[in-house]
DNA sequence: CTGAAAGCGCTTACAG
DNA sequence: CTGAAAGCGCTTACAG
């Protein structure tokens, strides 16, 4: 409502000096800034967003790039929510605002993303849900766009990321199970063509290599992040004669459950179950799911912290590409242990006589 | 990049012509008006937002405030997610982007907002997570920007919102289970001074008197919306001797159910349990969890119409509040029946006596 | 230390 | 139907 103008005049001073003023230009007499910053305090004013973005040619704000698909991977539960909290923590003392752009659907995300990148809406750009092979990185890339990505891909390198360490945890839970004497050892993996999907599927495919363990691709899922998805996956299990799961989505595990509980079989002692991260839902789960845990703030400070320094960097020389790989640590659970040899393998050719 | 005057030197034409064929403003040639689209469309030209934000004076954006905090109510699951999409499937046809601004903590919601508004960032808002007295209501009137909030408060009335049906769903939960039998039957409201919560229980105290059932401060429990809180609660109400409860978060079903198996006792039988929404994470319960269900969807797209509305209506004069309630549906389950008369009680009196 | 003025990239009366 | 010019509300060299 009120302009710069008006406060200038107001004070019997020139917009220029106001606004050096305002924002702690030099060469501004100290009791004049008093004066302005009081003024504008005592009359609420605030600098009109546009004007100001269009004479700096800066938005101050960041966007970031969600998926509203519901059946997509990347979406769910107060993943995000924590993410947004990390991201903000690192924005805000610099003054840059976050604005999250959700996209309606799959289908329009590299349109949706290609408007807002030429409209200027934002100074930089947060990327979620990356594919395999994900054409919108290179958009950002030749756009001169900053940007920093969550999640890698395989069509690009050379490029700031920040992305879970999806091998660690591939190979820590086969290991693991590895070591309770498991060699049926099944994974799921997601929907879509989500790049993490492959890192985790090949990651697992590499420890059971190095622990001389076949690859059979029955023991491979494919699953969603509900709870539903687990509880369909137990009787594909058992049919299987798999002795343990790897969870890409932790959800699962209380589907799991419920239906091993119908079956009158046991998490831990007939099926080992292993869950990815350590979210509240699977958090009072009994017998405890070993699962692992991830600070979800922190790959949001993460992410923030990386593109602020990718916007501040020369802006005619994108600066290096910074990678960043963040570990989790494994929550020990009652959810996995030794494999039975007799029970799940005769259910499973039952399963198997009976379809 | 692609500046519109650049465009018009490449066309040897002035600006303002460029400008009107691409605005689809009348008076241009239509052989122009075809010269001018294909050389946009070849050459990559998007207008510059923050320059036509400036010169029309509207940003042709509406911000949607969520609170990050994650233990308020209002966060939480895909429900969100899902109300995003119907605000886009109502904005996208007009033009309007949406952006999402997360508040970090609670406390800065009021000075978030009023930031937003004073910067201008947006041409109308919609608000939630709103409180019983929420000062962000006055804020937003008395600032002449267009919002409507998700959600009443008791703190304003000229104003338009669109809420859930609380009411709707507390009388109908108390009805039935007072047709069953049941004479204890308990409720949980949300933490904090969200206005729903306040809604909720006189819709439940109403609904009592009109049963002619005393209203007992004992039977009410406040809850947050994770499992856990179900886990605990169960304690709680089978020491207040309760026979029923309907949640207001239906998450805690999930808590409740396994807590009572780990007492022995059974959802539906020992204690009714009626669930509010119908999400996913209780749609797989057994028994099957009674609950109500509700387009998230739906009430996205009534935000949107409703703010929409709100904006194109005399900048002068803000247009009529509109005020709409989402009815739910009930969806019936087998986690209400009889009450029995012995088993909780006596249960009740132990666990009184053990603490 | 302060002011007058140009400029950011658009849109839109106003002429012609 | 098209162009020249003013204006949106800021910031920032450039004078003084």
């Amino acid at each position: 409502m009120l302009g710069i103008s008006k406060l200038a005049q107001e004070l019997g001073l020139s917009t220029g000096t106001v606004s050096r003023a305002l924002n702690n230009m030099p060469g501004v007499h100290e009791k004049t800034r008093q004066r302005v910053l009081e003024a504008a305090q005592r009359l609420g004013y605030e600098p009109n967003q546009a004007a100001r973005t269009l004479a700096l040619g800066q938005t101050k704000s960041v966007g970031f790039m969600i998926d509203l698909d519901p059946d997509t991977a990347s979406a769910g539960d107060n993943f995000f929510m924590g993410v947004f909290d990390g991201v903000q923590s690192v924005l805000e003392p610099e003054g840059f605002d976050l604005l999250v752009l959700p996209c309606p659907t799959r289908q329009d995300r590299f349109a949706h993303l290609d408007r807002m990148v030429a409209r200027r809406v934002v100074d930089g750009m947060i990327l979620s849900g990356t594919e395999k092979f994900d054409p919108r990185i290179d958009l950002l890339k030749s756009s001169g766009m900053p940007f920093v990505a969550f999640g890698r891909t395989a069509s690009a390198d050379d490029f700031s990321w920040v992305d879970l360490d999806f091998e660690g945890v591939a190979e820590s839970a086969v290991d693991r199970l590895v070591a309770l004497g498991h060699s049926r050892i099944a994974i799921t993996v997601p929907f879509g063509d989500f790049n993490f999907g492959e890192v985790f599927l090949s990651a697992y495919r590499k420890a059971l290599k190095k622990h001389r363990i076949g690859f059979d691709s029955d023991l491979v899922f494919q699953t969603g992040l509900g709870e539903e998805d687990g509880y369909l996956l137990a009787d594909a299990l058992v049919k299987a004669r798999a002795s343990a799961i790897v969870l890409i989505f932790e959800a699962a595990a209380i589907g799991i459950y419920r239906r091993l509980d119908e079956m009158g079989l046991k998490p831990g002692r007939d099926l080992s179950v292993i869950g990815f991260r350590d979210e509240v839902s699977v958090r009072y789960l009994k017998p405890r799911l070993t699962r692992y845990s991830l600070s979800v703030f922190d790959v949001g400070a993460a992410l923030g912290r990386t593109l602020l320094s990718q916007i501040s960097a020369n802006k005619a020389q994108p600066g290096p590409a910074s990678q960043i790989s963040i570990p989790l640590t494994l929550v020990e659970g009652q959810s996995d242990g030794p494999p039975v040899e007799s029970a799940p393998q005769e259910l499973g050719r039952k399963a198997r006589i009976a379809t």
